[in-house]
DNA sequence: CAGTATCCCTCAAGATACTG
DNA sequence: CAGTATCTTGAGGGATACTG
């Protein structure tokens, strides 16, 4: 009854991303992805994860055509995992956890690392979900009864 | 090895968000909260999770501060879960990846709940985070670099 | 190095019965 | 109605050994 099931029937956009990348693991793959790591032995030890469990949501992020195999940038006979271009777009969802974890889950003056704008050095803190119009969307402003 | 140490000694926001919401529920109770659900056996039949579960997962929201509990707004002498400010914060997140779960996970023309503007009556399809000055952050405009 | 194959175990989740 | 208590199951995850 899990995952396939589900996401398939599922008319929920919010609930199918959970069943697909709603575990311990697959985010923060993701996650490391963004971060430019590619190699099974890189994420590996980024996260601390099993093996097993790593090869499993390798296989299925793979599978889900958020990340692809090719071979690897460098010389080196092996291959790494970069993100697609449905994987890049997954960038909006990880700044939008960072940026409300940063914000709830860290103490007064606990550290961090720092999201900066790669042209102008400057933090990009202040990003926040936008209305094409370029109004800052809020709660109020959405008809929240359609958000399922 | 559970939450509790992960979450405390985890220096990356993405990775304490998902420690604290990554599960199969906590989320989509939150989205429901967003939906105007309120009281307990109506997050149960929208969500047809378990009642020990919701009960579980509703207690760690509230210990979390991300819902409160209060008299319900209508007589009705029971209590309603409401969220706070710390969980209508969440909104961008709940977007986010409902817009990445339309945009990905759904076939062509299959049907899903729309996001409207109340004001406009307009739908709320092409939201993107922003950077502050209003350019729409794509990933390489960032130092990706530092985004764990 | 990049996995696969096993084994094991805990805990999340479900089902159901019960209570104020 | 809004939970709590109890029991059971199975999947998720960890450890380790092995392989091309």
């Amino acid at each position: 009854m899990p995952s396939e099931r589900i996401a398939e029937e599922e008319p929920c956009p919010v609930a199918r991303c959970v069943d697909l990348v709603g575990d311990r693991w697959s985010l923060l793959i993701v996650r490391d992805a963004f971060d430019g790591i590619g190699r099974f032995s890189e994420f590996q030890r980024s996260l601390g994860v099993a093996r097993n469990i790593l090869s499993d949501r390798l296989r299925k992020l793979v599978d889900a055509g958020i990340l692809e195999n090719r071979a690897a940038s460098d010389g080196s006979a092996y291959q790494e995992y970069v993100l697609t271009a449905k994987g890049e777009s997954l960038f909006p969802v990880v700044v939008a956890l960072r940026q409300w974890g940063e914000q709830h889950l860290f103490a007064k003056g606990e550290a961090h690392s720092q999201l900066v704008d790669k042209r102008s050095g400057r933090p990009l803190a202040r990003m926040a979900p936008q209305a094409r119009d370029g109004r800052v969307l809020r709660p109020a402003d959405a008809e929240v009864r359609k958000l399922r």
